[in-house]
DNA sequence: ACGCACACTTGAACGCGTTCAGTTCATGAC
DNA sequence: GTCATGAACTGAACGCGTTCAAGTGTGCGT
């Protein structure tokens, strides 16, 4: 946990989607959550440095309790610094989710390597996350709160940018390619079935959000009943009985769960 | 909207879950949104006159914006008093909700009278749910917000009582009933679908709190396509080669859907 | 009539997230 | 060197949700 936002950096964050892009018909002049360009070594230091005790705070005492104050004062910086940095306390969250989304998809990789079974990899990868986010259960429910929020940048869904989904989206291919599953479906499903394993994990938050047992040991029970049956829907959808329901389902998740979680649909 | 919370009560509201029931292993003094019974006429009337100013204003400026203040002030009364009849900011919501899910129900059951076709009455049931909804539209992004909390009482998931959502699954309970279909069902699907059913509303009602189109028409088309999809799925569980399947589906549900949402397994 | 209990009401005060007018500091131009 | 520019930083102040010690009223027992 001490080497979270440890690397601090752009990683994979922020292109050049300030010049244009969505910003041009929205709400106007909406603040974005920090800087678009570090000037300095110094500030990029200071900026990890908040970021850190911040992360360090909320898992000792827990977000709400975390004042900004207490976070500035720990990190050795005024409150109005750490405002320049962060515009608001719960883009110091966006920073734990990336580092966080990283973090699965590097261990999920590692884990699903030796096995080739779709099933296992999918379960594989979904443990992984509960593994991964299990030292931040107890504040994940009020962060997870901020996430719910359309008009946060913070949402899971939509709002431009936000590699972290593109992240955990590309494991979920890989998840499928790697598997002897990929081959036998048609191409156009190779394509979509990513996000829809994607919102699969969401639900899976969903529920590991709201679970209060001993280790969250009731959703690690749900992913092991719910995955080997996501398998088994996906495999059978290759049959010819299914043929015109799995195109309804194409057809639904093309034109309506794609275009909002941010793609163009396939043409 | 004039007449929201205009009948200030107790309806089919609260009952007696108070004396028993779940706030035995519960956390402790967790204080309720309110007191338990009113004691006198003007209470109720006070109660209602800040419930009734709150819903206005939200409408008006919108949840954040419309502060405890400002609600007192225009109801005549102080904060602290506000605070005695709702202990926080998000009950207000609670009352908003329980009159509108009330309003639901009796709205979806008049339009679907007319009809026996399954599918046909889901979907009046979802579309009765975004036309009543629709005047609130702006506000419920910040009040799913709060919604999504899964310590908060607000949440359509869990946390005892919460008549609301009763209602909800039985108008569901009943757009399955009336149909054609309940009788071509085992009993048993019968009795898990009404949940199911509401389920698929809390997805229409998440995709709805992200539509930024006009008048909701995206979610509007959302419904109308995967309200037929929902009725073929439920229309095919009933031949021999979804067996397997649909049993596996139902153990899921059962097994962690349904206690998630405060119901016990059915033995 | 008295007083007592308790529902009801008040508004100042607390701690918080956030803002902003200002100060410090580093860097490049001359 | 010195000075201008703007990034980096400061902390008092604002508005908010919430709390609480203290009031006011009302009905009931005696």
């Amino acid at each position: 946990m001490d080497d979270l936002a440890a690397t601090n950096g752009t990683s994979a964050t922020n292109g050049a989607d300030d010049t244009n892009g969505g910003t041009g018909a929205g709400s106007p002049a909406e603040a974005r959550g920090s800087r678009a360009q570090p000037k300095t070594d110094k500030s990029e230091q200071t900026r990890a440095l908040i970021l850190e005790t911040a992360m360090r705070l909320f898992q000792e005492r827990g977000y709400e309790k975390t004042t900004m104050r207490a976070i500035a004062t720990e990190a050795g910086v005024s409150v109005g610094n750490a405002y320049y940095y962060f515009s608001a306390k719960e883009f110091l969250i966006q920073g734990f989710y990336d580092r966080m989304t990283y973090d699965h998809a590097a261990d999920a990789r590692r884990r699903m390597a030796h096995t080739r079974d779709f099933s296992e990899r999918l379960e594989i990868a979904l443990v992984s996350w509960l593994d991964t986010a299990a030292p931040y259960h107890e504040f994940a429910a009020q962060f997870f709160r901020t996430a719910a929020d359309p008009n946060s940048s913070l949402s899971p869904f939509s709002n431009e940018s936000h590699p972290a989904r593109a992240t955990a989206v590309e494991l979920f291919r890989e998840v499928l390619q790697g598997s002897e599953l990929a081959p036998k479906l048609d191409a156009e499903l190779v394509e979509l079935l990513p996000d829809v394993l994607w919102l699969h994990l969401m639900v899976v938050v969903l529920y590991w959000v709201f679970d209060r047992t001993e280790d969250t040991e009731r959703t690690r029970e749900f992913v092991r009943r719910s995955t080997p049956m996501a398998a088994r829907v996906i495999n059978l959808s290759r049959y010819r009985v299914f043929r015109p329901i799995v195109r309804d389902a194409k057809g639904l998740i093309q034109d309506f769960i794609l275009p909002t979680i941010g793609k163009t649909a396939v043409k």
